[in-house]
DNA sequence: TTGACACATTGATGAACATCAATGTATACT
DNA sequence: AGTATACATTGATGTTCATCAATGTGTCAA
């Protein structure tokens, strides 16, 4: 059972997503860890190590990547718990007579 | 089941997404159909009839919210298929693990 | 402790965007 | 035709934000 003190506004989900690199960057750490370097690495030089290092804070501001430091490498991957929980509020506040059909209702706090 | 063709990628979906007063906006328009005089007023002076025309532009453009014209008067409500499939497509994406156990994963395209 | 490495932070710059007053456009009424 | 209503569009303004070069901070190795 979620609750809301380990949510995020919608507000700022969906700012969080809402950028082609953070997008990019978020698809890299699905089910994975990776360092910063690895990071800029997988995005081939689309951008520099201070703008995913920019995003990476964005991303962790909104609780939606977990951290974990090794020596001088940090490493961070998708904070899966609260992305579902934010699609899922999405969902139960902008489609809710979708959401009803579609998930498991009872795991998703319904307060605003 | 849902196909892509209706679909909006999921940066425009978030950006779409990413602001205070939209997402008021599309509160209000949730399960009910408002002319923009009626949203204005909803919105208690916190933005001119402009800024939520402009509004819903934007969702418009991003597919979220369906229009229907009765004589001078444009009435809006939620798109909730396409808000539902792209919320189902955020979950598949960026928490693939908990997707599976919350959605019909069968009723939303996996490809990318 | 000195040098190298991994990453964060700062400051500057340009682009994207929300907002509103003013104006345009289409519809309805008389 | 003429006026009023409902909404869209335009142009201007201030703010937010992505990006990067330069620099700072902490960690490892010799």
């Amino acid at each position: 059972m979620y609750t809301l003190d380990m949510s995020v506004d919608l507000v700022s989900f969906a700012k969080a997503l809402a950028d082609d690199t953070r997008q990019e960057i978020m698809a890299h750490l699905c089910c994975v860890w990776l360092n910063v370097g690895e990071i800029v690495a997988k995005l081939e030089g689309k951008v520099n190590q201070p703008t995913v290092s920019h995003h990476l804070k964005k991303l962790q501001e909104a609780n939606l990547v977990l951290t974990r430091q090794d020596g001088r490498e940090h490493y961070y991957t998708l904070n899966e718990d609260a992305i579902a929980l934010c699609c899922g509020r999405l969902m139960l506040r902008f489609a809710p007579q979708r959401a009803e059909r579609l998930i498991r209702v009872e795991d998703i706090s319904t307060s605003t």
